[in-house]
DNA sequence: TTTGTGTATGTTTGCGCAAACATGATTGGT
DNA sequence: ACCAATCATGTTTGCGCAAACATACACAAA
């Protein structure tokens, strides 16, 4: 078993490390050790320092710190997490982020996270059945989160089925799951009684509704809020017509609802169908708001710049994502699960797309 | 070295560790010793399973895969990572998310890095500073990511002022770091050269343009292509008016060339422009497109609910996302960093904002 | 037989950090 | 003066995993 002296492969000693030019082997990350032996301090202290703990005397600290910087120290994650059982990490669980409302909660969490040293680890539901959630779950589980925030927009979170690891804490957004986890969402229900009651009190007699997919939780909420709005004024409910959120869904409703006599007042369960509306009503020469009033729901940035500006529901989605973090990390604290419901107010947005019926 | 028979190495004693009713100290994460002991192997054994290696009999594999199952067992990222230096997760640095490109590329992004099996962190810059970026750099380095995709808009990556950990692989949307860096794009120049094309060949004089704001890297080469497209077909060229991406500055443009009497044709550097100009238009009783073409850039999904529907350019953001996991990956795979762009191209769609120029 | 060549598995080790404990240096009270 | 109670700091240990190395056994070629 000879092997050439000079030859590399010389691995038996892990020795020699500050041998002249040592290849560095990883990415030389500075480590603890290095910095201890640089400020002549232990490596406990170096992470004492890094945890700012108090019973480091100032002049210790100091020195510490200086080294750091001199060596561009930066404690290692993997490391911290595996020593203490935490990555100061929360999933956020998405289904599409291609709704505004959901990136703009996105951008809330984000940040809101980022301010409390929190990092975001983003996993995609590949696809929107049981399946895929599982999957879901269970790469957080991998990723051994602290916690976990699923934006979902459907009715596929059945709790009997996802099986999280035990001590991880949940908040779901825009969900009926409020039984079981915390659940933050916007006050969908308010907000579209205000939305109907704004075109009643302009002297409709009635507000149709176009509303968005079945599978929607906001959909189903405000259609429901529409409902005894109008059941509670005494006004009689016409049908409910039916998109999937997109503005060209929005058309083909307004194209049908151009053709009902009676109809002067619309309420649609978000701006982009309120758009294909206003396309459709006027292609069918029906003038907004003179013959049909109609009211949407989100206030994206646009809204203001439809034709005519639209009045519409304004969502507040910054403090939907900054009350799902807060909500997390105080179960973090306490280490306590709480279910319930926050709801996030609406606000009515009234600009040019409404007005009294004609007599 | 004797070690008596009978007796597990007992040494400092971790005492008792399954005591009567023991609490679970932490979260009670299944280790791969507790699988190893119920299949009856070594948790080296266990790590192989768990890895994939081929140097495990099918039977030993049946094994441990079994009680793998009935424990639950997750392996532990955090101690992986550790081990390995690596996470298998890409840092995502964004400025903000509620431009629907960024959110469709970064949606893009997460759906195929989970496809390679990588995880997504996200970085918000908190501020668009040099400081921000900084900061969001340097967690990144704290998080121990194998790769940074930056979803930059402005020109703020000044590279020599950010130092990220040696080994770690870039790659920028849309910036001109691409000596730097491998930078990922959308065609800009050569989706703006098709508009203001477009626009000629249906012999308009000459195109005007309302561009985004001037630290936009992606409007500042919309409009350079505009200017090139219109000299080399040697027409002249208008004064830039100038926009922020949103409806209203877009409106706030229309206004204005509403009342150039020469202005015939417009390329808006993205639809929301172009959905204030139509505004302002038919404010000013300027028909589109009869009086005036407009042409747009994104193809936004509610453009073809435009009054009247919008002729745009259609940028596909998803291939930008999947691009960047790709070409990271690529690196990371090749320990390379390879500076260099990648375009994506573009479409444009026609619809029926524009038309010929009466005589 | 011996020797080699695999192949499947076990053992040791250390990644970087921080809890737990140990030590040594100051105080202050009596 | 003494001891005890503080403090600031050092030392040891192990988190869960996987690379490196060691071993044990099977089988083929000499």
């Amino acid at each position: 078993m000879e092997h050439e002296p000079g030859q590399p492969p010389v691995r038996n000693l892990p020795p020699a490390k500050e041998a002249a030019g040592a290849a560095p082997r990883r990415k030389q990350q500075v480590s603890m050790a290095d910095v201890a032996k640089l400020a002549g301090v232990s490596s406990q202290t170096v992470s004492r320092v890094s945890n700012g703990s108090p019973d480091v005397i100032e002049s210790t600290r100091r020195q510490v710190i200086a080294a750091m910087n001199e060596l561009g120290y930066r404690p290692n994650s993997a490391a911290r997490a595996l020593k203490r059982g935490s990555f100061r990490t929360i999933g956020v669980i998405t289904f599409s982020l291609s709704s505004l409302g959901n990136m703009r909660t996105l951008e809330a969490i984000a940040l809101h996270a980022a301010r409390q040293d929190f990092a975001i680890t983003l996993i995609p539901v590949t696809a929107p059945t049981q399946a895929g959630i599982q999957g879901a779950f269970s790469r957080m589980g991998e990723l051994a989160v602290d916690a976990v925030i699923a934006i979902m927009e459907v009715h596929l979170l059945d709790a009997a089925t996802v099986t999280l690891p035990p001590g991880v804490k949940v908040v779901v957004v825009d969900s009926d799951a409020g039984e079981q986890y915390s659940v933050v969402d916007t006050d969908q229900a308010d907000g579209a009684r205000k939305a109907v009651r704004h075109l009643l009190d302009l002297g409709h007699e009635t507000v149709w509704h176009v509303a968005g997919p079945e599978e929607s939780f906001a959909s189903e909420r405000r259609a429901a809020a529409w409902r005894t709005t109008l059941t509670d004024a005494g006004k009689a409910v016409p049908p409910v017509l039916r998109g999937d959120w997109s503005a060209d869904s929005g058309y083909e409703a307004g194209l049908r609802l151009a053709d009902e006599p009676g109809c002067t007042a619309v309420f649609a369960a978000n701006d982009h169908m309120a758009l294909g509306l206003l396309r459709a009503f006027r292609e069918k020469g029906k003038a907004v708001p003179e013959d049909v009033s109609l009211v949407g729901f989100d206030d994206v940035p646009e809204a203001s710049s439809y034709a005519p500006p639209l009045t519409t529901v304004h969502q507040n989605f910054a403090d939907v994502g900054n009350q799902c973090v807060d909500n997390v990390l105080q179960q973090i604290r306490t280490n306590t699960t709480e279910p319930g419901i926050t709801l996030v107010p609406t606000q009515l947005v009234v600009r040019n797309s409404t007005a009294p019926p004609k007599h």
